[in-house]
DNA sequence: GAGTTTGAAACT
DNA sequence: CAGTTTCAAACTC
């Protein structure tokens, strides 16, 4: 029984339809007829209100419409962080930015959640360098291998990204631009369930995308798992979970049991925790997501996690198992360890380090958007002048610090930082700048070292309210 | 590569 | 809202 391309949806082996035959002008009629007007909740992280968006963008829609591509030349009003990432995009990437359909809403075509990372699905992240070239070119950031979904359900991380199936291995698929009005209709229907549904899972802070992580002096951000995960059996400490695919501890959005994935977990340390010093996949890692915290990462963004994998494997071999998981994870403590005073570390020991995610937002990306126009070769040098002027810096100031102590006045300062976030006084970060695996010389973004307060927000912010085992009370550590 | 496990999404 | 089913990715062998 054949019925009308998009009658059966969901498709019950209905594969054997070309994906691309549906006539476009009548597809999925077992969609309820939904309100158009819609709009995808990329607001949800603070897009502008429809309403509020220039005619520019009215026109970039229309633009869209026609051909279901973001144009590449849109410029942006307001430059956000994700807009400039999607600025920095190949054009071969972002031609496959596509746009929600919205009827009579204009597009928000620099929201995040139309990025071609997929950073919405962790699951797309971690996949994403796999389907690059061998060549090193760009391709598509993922590919799917949907039977039965067509490609129009959540299910599909392309379609929960917000970007066409192309050159996926999906079968029967929709989400393309042959079938857009089904897929218009997938995405009405998927909004109807959920207003939410496109929108980012992983949020710097419950309210939204945050420029910087001390924002308004409001300490760090805890990124976090909107939703929260609901893992049972993983422990949390799979890719199974969004939130360690995310990279981020779990917070109290989520409702898994055994949670292993907060911090403090031994059985999360367990997992990275091991001989990186001299990691050249850390290194890399770490790089490059300073780099890509420097451009501008959306915490939720691009915590791509993943699926660079296999570049990385290319680039670095399997130099462990898991090494983009332990990367970020690595990458995550030694920007935690950079930033604070060494001081401060010392007085708290290793796994007691309380909040250490919370301290650092540098799960946010492992995979920059510039990854694929930046070359680990290219980091590794610019870590090495870094490097070079850290230490020039570090012997100035020490030596400055040196005269002004002799000449009588300073009577500790042992705790001072200086601008690279370099301990001056402390004798093992002058020598051994990568230290921490990466390194107080990393290109990290401009803010100045911060010194985390217990007393701020990611202190407070027990990402994991549940009591642990080895957390004892999930208490924080309270630096009085 | 096939089969199993897992948890989100979809459905009831 | 809770329970169940479906689905595709992650994982194992």
């Amino acid at each position: 029984m054949e019925k009308i391309e998009g009658g059966d949806f969901p498709p019950k082996k209905a594969q054997s339809e070309p994906a691309a035959t549906a006539a476009s002008a009548h597809v999925v009629t077992d969609y309820p007829a939904k309100k158009l007007a819609r709009q995808l909740d990329f607001a949800g992280f603070g897009g502008a209100a429809a309403a509020d968006l220039p005619e520019q963008a009215k026109q970039v829609q229309q633009q869209v419409m026609k051909s279901g591509q973001l144009p590449v030349s849109m410029k942006p009003t307001q430059m956000t962080r994700p807009q400039l990432q999607t600025q920095a995009l190949p054009q071969s990437q972002q031609q496959h930015i596509l746009l929600m359909p919205m009827q009579q809403t204009p597009v928000q075509p620099t929201h995040p959640s139309i990025r071609p990372v997929k950073p919405e699905s962790p699951k797309a992240r971690s996949r994403q360098s796999a389907n690059e070239a061998k060549d090193g070119t760009p391709k598509k950031p993922k590919q799917c291998n949907c039977k039965h979904s067509r490609c129009l359900k959540l299910y599909c991380e392309c379609f929960a990204s917000g970007i066409y199936c192309d050159g996926c291995n999906c079968a029967n698929c929709h989400n393309n631009v042959e079938n857009e009005p089904a897929r218009r209709e997938a995405v009405e229907a998927t909004l109807e369930r959920n207003p939410h549904a496109f929108r980012p899972k992983i949020a710097s802070s419950p309210h939204g995308v945050r420029e910087n992580r001390e924002e308004a002096g409001d300490g760090l951000v805890l990124p976090k798992h909107n939703k929260g995960c609901h893992c049972k059996k993983s422990g949390c400490l799979k890719k199974y979970c969004e939130c360690f695919q995310a990279n981020i501890l779990c917070s109290e959005n989520c409702k898994c049991m055994d949670c292993k994935n907060f911090e403090g977990s031994q059985e999360r340390q367990a997992l990275f925790h091991g001989d990186h010093a001299n990691n050249m996949a850390y290194l890399q890692q770490a790089a490059n997501a300073a780099i890509t915290g420097a451009i501008g990462s959306s915490g939720y963004g691009s915590p791509p996690v993943n699926k660079k994998r296999k570049a990385h494997e290319l680039f670095f071999g399997s130099m462990i198992k898991d090494p983009v998981y332990r990367l970020g994870q690595l990458q995550q403590e030694s920007q935690i360890k950079a930033s604070v005073s060494p001081s401060s570390l010392s007085s708290i020991p290793g796994p007691r380090f309380g909040n250490a995610a919370a301290l650092g937002p540098s799960k946010f990306t492992y995979r920059s958007l510039l990854a694929d126009l930046i070359h680990p070769h290219d980091i590794k040098e610019l870590c090495s002048v870094l490097v070079d002027y850290a230490w020039e810096a570090g012997k100035m100031l020490a030596e400055t610090k040196c005269s002004s102590m002799v000449r009588g006045a300073d009577s500790g300062s042992q705790n001072e930082v200086n601008g690279n976030g370099i301990a001056m006084t402390d004798s093992r970060n002058q020598h051994e700048p990568f230290r921490n695996g990466v390194a107080n010389t990393v290109p990290t973004p401009p803010p100045p070292p911060q010194k985390v307060e217990p007393g701020t927000t990611a202190f407070n912010n027990n990402p994991c309210p549940k009591v642990h085992p080895s957390d004892g009370n999930g208490d924080v550590i309270s630096k009085s």
